[in-house]
DNA sequence: CGGTAAACAGACCGGCTGGACGGTTTGTAG
DNA sequence: CTACAAACCGTCCAGCCGGTCTGTTTACCG
């Protein structure tokens, strides 16, 4: 752009270049999260997997901690962008609620959530993770709860109240397993049985409410 | 025992000496694991904890995977016995479904948990201690499922299939946030919501069950 | 251009972790 | 009471992890 190009290198600007590094860092660090846990995820493999120097790295993240920081605003972003689309790409005329609950379902199971069981359960024992991880997950809780409130509205009710947090627990507690165990055959049929429970509590005649639908 | 007490030391005997050491590293490790963590969890703190040298502890488990094997066997043991123990002493007058509802989300929010956590997590990087956890975790798996078929016996029909893997994988996930937030505030709602779904499904006169209750 | 600062590179070091290993104490059999 | 084995002790060492630091390249501004 600003010069012919005399040699190969396409001659960034240092706003790509930037730009360029952090991003493979952030993403080798959840990549590296994912393939060999927290402890696991040392800074000279995520270096590496970055193609990226000590220096490098040092100069945009001084420490450990505050690469995996912003690891992990970086993956909240990703999840709630994902499941923002997915919820909105929902089709308006089949059954939301169990479309909704799969979509749901979906975005627990995939790989990326491995890396956000890492950092809970490293946040465990490191305050300084916990704290960080508490805003990012509080933010990304309230979308989930926006996003549901807007979709299907007879959740937001006193009735039901605790239902949003005990699907996310539920959906939690079976991606635990399955990402350890790779046990996935029981998953659809939990998955029936609580749409079945939450139909049948909410929908029924004598409830105190009509439909989950929106 | 075998020789007149000539100082102040109780003269153990063998046997006393290595159940004594074994059980005191087993514990330490656990109680290691539950306050730093998987990773936190040195060898050099465990031996320190169980105040036995790095010698004896290399005597007994060579290395530390031995010892965190062991230590997994030793934990299940005492869940699957204070979870035995519990459901044993379920009042057989009071709403029994409820009381073992209780009583299993007890087990579930308990210290211990912490640990199995931690396992968990660990094997999912760690091909030997998975296989070591699939096994362990299967055999209190089984127990569980046993124990609720026999006082719950409704529960074991095809209607409710799932709903023991539904109730652990919330309680599981509850325990998740709990240990890493302390949030607990919200845990008492959300069972008795899931309670509620619960007896609504197989207890309402449409549906193909009658009660929950044994 | 030329100079400055950002982006990047890699050698170096302190600290820690876990294992090996020779030596010491304690229990027990003959 | 003695000899052997099990239980136990603590130092040493190789390897790794993460951070500091000095040097080099690249982009941008005047």
């Amino acid at each position: 752009m600003t010069s012919p190009a005399t040699s190969t290198v396409p001659r960034r600007t240092q706003a790509e270049r930037r730009e360029s590094t952090q991003t493979r860092l952030l993403d080798a660090t959840l990549a590296c999260l994912i393939e060999s846990g927290y402890a696991g995820a040392t800074t000279a493999k995520i270096e590496s997997r970055a193609s990226a120097s000590r220096g490098a790295r040092l100069h945009y993240f001084p420490t450990k901690a505050a690469l995996v920081s912003a690891a992990v605003a970086h993956l909240f972003e990703g999840i709630a962008a994902r499941y923002d689309r997915a919820m909105s790409e929902v089709a308006p005329d089949a059954n939301r609620f169990r479309a909704g609950l799969r979509l749901l379902a979906d975005t627990f199971a995939e790989p990326a959530h491995a890396a956000v069981l890492e950092l809970f359960v490293a946040a465990r024992t490191d305050p300084e993770l916990r704290e960080q991880l508490r805003e990012t997950s509080a933010r990304l809780h309230q979308l989930v709860r926006m996003r549901a409130n807007e979709y299907f509205p007879n959740l937001a009710r006193r009735e039901a109240s605790g239902l949003l947090e005990a699907i996310q627990a539920t959906l939690s507690g079976l991606a635990l397993r399955s990402f350890v165990f790779g046990e996935t055959k029981n998953q659809d049929q939990v998955l029936d049985l609580i749409e079945h429970m939450i139909e049948t509590t909410f929908d029924a005649p004598g409830s105190t409410r009509r439909n989950v639908d929106g």
